[in-house]
DNA sequence: GCTTAATTACACGGTACAGTGTAGTGTACA
DNA sequence: TGTACACTACACTGTACCGTGTAATTAAGC
């Protein structure tokens, strides 16, 4: 029972974890073969399995990491004394933002893949996209409260906006169309403008 | 230089076929095997191979027929006597009509699970689907001259408007986690008050 | 009933890949 | 310097699957 020595082996998972999202980016998971994932990381297959003991727990260490990082919510609170359109084009630019790293684009699609086959992990993962509807929410009953909007229903008017979003912007980014720049600044400020227009006091 | 005798063979290729776009729905491209595709439609394996020479020319068969199937364009031309909200919300409804039928979720599913890997591919897929707009669009031109819609630029109106029924209606379907009746019914109806009341004259 | 094409049953080659077993090499730490 | 542990090289098993070859069987049209 004396103190065991211990090396250090997180370099090693780290690189083959790497190597892993990589592969995966690339070809998706069916088209992905442990022997290449070894490959590209430096080591040898065994070590691969030393570390995770299946492609699928392997995939899934991917998938927790890449949720890890997804999940540094932006908390945008209402401020009164700003405009309004600004401060919702916030909430367009922090997702805009994530979509424009090709990293995390090509982790999603290869999380959609996989997901794509699976409705109960589907089902999950779009749950957890809802989450970033409470900011929204929050923001909208703010600027009722205080007069500037008026909302009747802000979790429906907080979903469609969103949906407007995903449908405009997420989706076609994903699935490699994303609008081109212009198009996505008209986009942008269309709904903003319709979005305030349609909820305008009185 | 005789008449050949010809046997019909089409009945084998459908049976083939349908039996394809099952397997493919339920476990995706790459997790189904010819052989148990032949199992399904009743056929050998060889029959299979006799009618497609290798399993990427049957998928595009499956996907052909799909495609032939949505191009069912519905032309909704506006009507200058009848009231705005029901004329948009036909729009919706074509698109949630055809979200309704499982057969054509399995395939779209089915197509993304490798279009994903393939952006040429998708990209494609994505301008297919604007040409859905285009029937929305001339509908906009139609109410704006009638003065009954102030639209600025058809074009975007049309693309938000798309893009919100994508975000809030075919994306999450796809995903396996459709809205509910009630919460699909207040949507709709917050898309298109939403909607009229920002282009509305004056 | 004869001919001929479609279909079948089935064996087989080739390949790719998941995962294991093992003997040996390198190396951090005591 | 020695020991324990991470790592490597590599052979190997088992499996799944694509696609082909072929001889036998069925059935349509003459």
């Amino acid at each position: 029972m004396s103190t065991r020595k211990k090396r250090d082996t997180s370099r090693k998972r780290a690189e083959i974890l790497d190597a892993a999202v990589q592969a995966f980016r690339e070809h998706g998971f069916d088209n992905t073969s442990m022997d290449r994932i070894a490959e590209v990381a430096g080591a040898s297959k065994r070590t691969v399995y030393n570390h995770f003991e299946s492609k699928e727990v392997l995939f899934e260490a991917v998938m927790e990491d890449f949720h890890r990082k997804a999940r540094e919510l932006k908390e945008i609170p209402y401020d009164p004394d700003a405009e309004l359109a600004p401060q919702l084009g916030a909430f367009v630019d922090v997702k805009l933002k994530m979509l424009a790293d090709p990293e995390w684009g090509g982790l999603v699609r290869v999380g959609l893949g996989v997901l794509i086959r699976e409705p109960a992990f589907a089902q999950r993962a779009m749950e957890r996209a809802e989450a970033d509807h409470n900011t929204l929410v929050e923001w909208l009953r703010g600027a009722d409260a205080d007069g500037r909007l008026r909302v009747e229903d802000a979790r429906t008017s907080a979903a469609l906006f969103w949906s407007t979003v995903a449908g405009a912007f997420f989706w076609p980014t994903i699935m490699g169309a994303p609008p081109k720049p212009a198009v996505a600044r008209r986009l942008k400020e269309a709904l903003i403008e319709s979005f305030l227009t349609s909820h305008a006091p009185h």
